[in-house]
DNA sequence: GGATAAGCGAGACGGTACGTCTCGTCTTTTG
DNA sequence: CAAAAGACGAGACGTACCGTCTCGCTTATCC
């Protein structure tokens, strides 16, 4: 499933394996709790019980542990609404999504992501979890289709990108706050856009 | 202007004033050059021509070099198209941000304001900045209801908002392309919104 | 009086020369105690009460820390015998020398010595201090032309090197003991060497 | 003939003695090329194509490696010079060794025995090649003391170990130039030596 | 216009992280 | 089951940056 050579698929027996759960555990642990910038690779070893020169011989660079552990955590996903509503749906998402988003993890985790990355396994590994996130969320807007509530031109995982980057956008960049009127805001705007033929 | 006690202001004269300026100019030069992760103080410095302590005392982190720079140049902003038709200064607008965005120095910027900041000073930089920049581009809106084109209740802030942030999303963390066809799609979803009653 | 850039000479005001006196202190320290195999940089950082850092900034390798401690030590010279007598005076200044290069510290300064030195300071640094070393010593032979018990023509520096060469060779190298006859031995040989007038 | 439990007279047939002699040569041109300081097991073991686990279990520490490729090799000794006259025997030797001994090879091989060796084999082994090369060399002043040219009262090993010392100690430890007049200086000192009574 | 204060240059240091290199042990896998 | 392969613990190495400190000097500013 991981797109990193330290993925999942090797290290699933023995000592290998003890340790690669215990530092990807340690990596969560110690970005909820001191944050992207306070992600180094000592911290996370002590916090594993692992030796430094064991990390960086795995992983080599924080931003790789940080993606091995995020696409480990994958399966952990937000739940998509389904209440037989387009518009209840999307703003279920966005209202969880903004949830998820303003955890100290979820934020620490948005500023890992967006740290530079030169190394091309890290971007595409993130291109990829992004783009199953928003087809799966888009699942929203096919059933909206299906009930003929939307036009099948309908853009679907666009409409869920707009709705994703506004929070981001927030929590990472202008630092603007997330009120509680915020994904009806944003819904109306993509419903609308939705109905639109051209889309 | 700038809301950083080092901003602009004090050090409008002698000494002072150049080695703000060498400070600042030289910040750029670096952050074009190397990018956020390679915006040290000792580089910035040598580049300036000047001593480390020097900026140590006067910023202290980097973070605060960046915003200051960033304020102090704030006054060059991307310019807001006004062809007369909605659409066009809307796929215009977009398409002159992925422009910025996307230069060495748009990037490393972005990657720079998305630094956890723990400084609530810029944190607050960076929200008047956007609120800034958001209500000069919703002039696009505001011209298009002045012209009937869309009900006077349009978000236009909103709009804006939707229109930019899946750049910095794409650019800083899905990494997905910003392809030519991007700005059309954009704008297509946000006019279907404006038009909309509820907003 | 020292060849590096590290030695005597600098620093000999305020906290710098007190860290500097403290560095080769416990270098001498540690080489006694734990041998040359056992210098390593952290611990002499350690005994100093200093920080790492701080020792490899200023010397780097521990071959400049034992070069620079020896230089700055070397006015604790070895005693010249003058006793009025060439013979008494070699085997006193071989027995002296023997004592001093069986001391822990002496072994442990001859390993360090000859440990690969790729650095020109250093071999430049050992070459003179022999030389000084030999030319002091000559003096006994001096001595002894101007008493004329051998030819002015006699090869003073020569017979010292001769002389001290086989006891570091026997340390080092060979393993031989330096048994209490050889002092008697090794000046025989060289007496009647100073005597022969082709020298 | 080696005084290490790896040496020959074990393994002498079968892979096992292909893997000590391909692990020796490999010492030897690793010595050779990179020095002492450049010699580590997992490099030799690289080179002989052996895993390191192996080397380690063989011979657990390069010094023991050094001593057995060195006792391996101690067949190819030099060559002892006659020529029928003392003067020209010495002479000749001390060039050739310096020949020798200035051979990366040869410089490597001093650093490599000049390292400190707490292991007791180690020192035993170094005696016993040393004790045997001089008593070979030697022969050149029993050859003289037959004609009647030196007493039979001269110290033959001593004259050896006086000629060969001062090579080493330029070598590995004051650094001093082995110019061409040194064999002769060398030998006049030790002529005359070998020739007064006392010896 | 001279005293005073503020800022700057220079350099050392403590501290931390980084990433690499060995060594030697231990575990896992394989023949 | 023994040997090879490989992961790991341990620790030194040497570098980079951060942030602080102390001087001494040069500016500006204020009386």
């Amino acid at each position: 499933m991981s797109a990193l050579e330290t993925g999942a698929g090797r290290f699933t027996h023995g000592r290998a394996a003890r340790v690669r759960e215990a530092v990807l555990d340690a990596t969560m642990t110690v970005l909820s709790d001191k944050g992207w910038a306070g992600l180094t690779i000592p911290e996370v070893a002590a916090q594993a019980g692992v030796h430094d020169t064991t990390v960086y011989r795995r992983w080599g660079t924080r931003e790789r542990l940080v993606v091995d552990a995020l696409l480990d955590a994958a399966d952990v996903q937000l739940p998509i609404p389904d209440t037989g509503s387009l518009h209840d749906d999307l703003v279920g998402f966005v209202t969880e999504l903004i949830t998820l988003t303003t955890t100290p993890l979820g934020i620490a985790l948005a500023h890992a992501l967006s740290a530079p990355a030169d190394d091309p396994a890290i971007v595409d590994a993130c291109s990829r979890y992004f783009r199953t996130r928003f087809e799966t969320a888009s699942a929203i807007i096919d059933r909206a289709i299906a009930r003929g509530d939307v036009p099948p031109t309908a853009d679907g995982t666009l409409a869920i990108e707009m709705l994703t980057a506004p929070i981001h956008f927030r929590t990472l960049i202008s630092h603007h706050p997330l009120d509680d009127t915020f994904p009806q805001r944003l819904t109306n705007m993509i419903i609308a856009g939705l109905h639109s033929v051209e889309g």
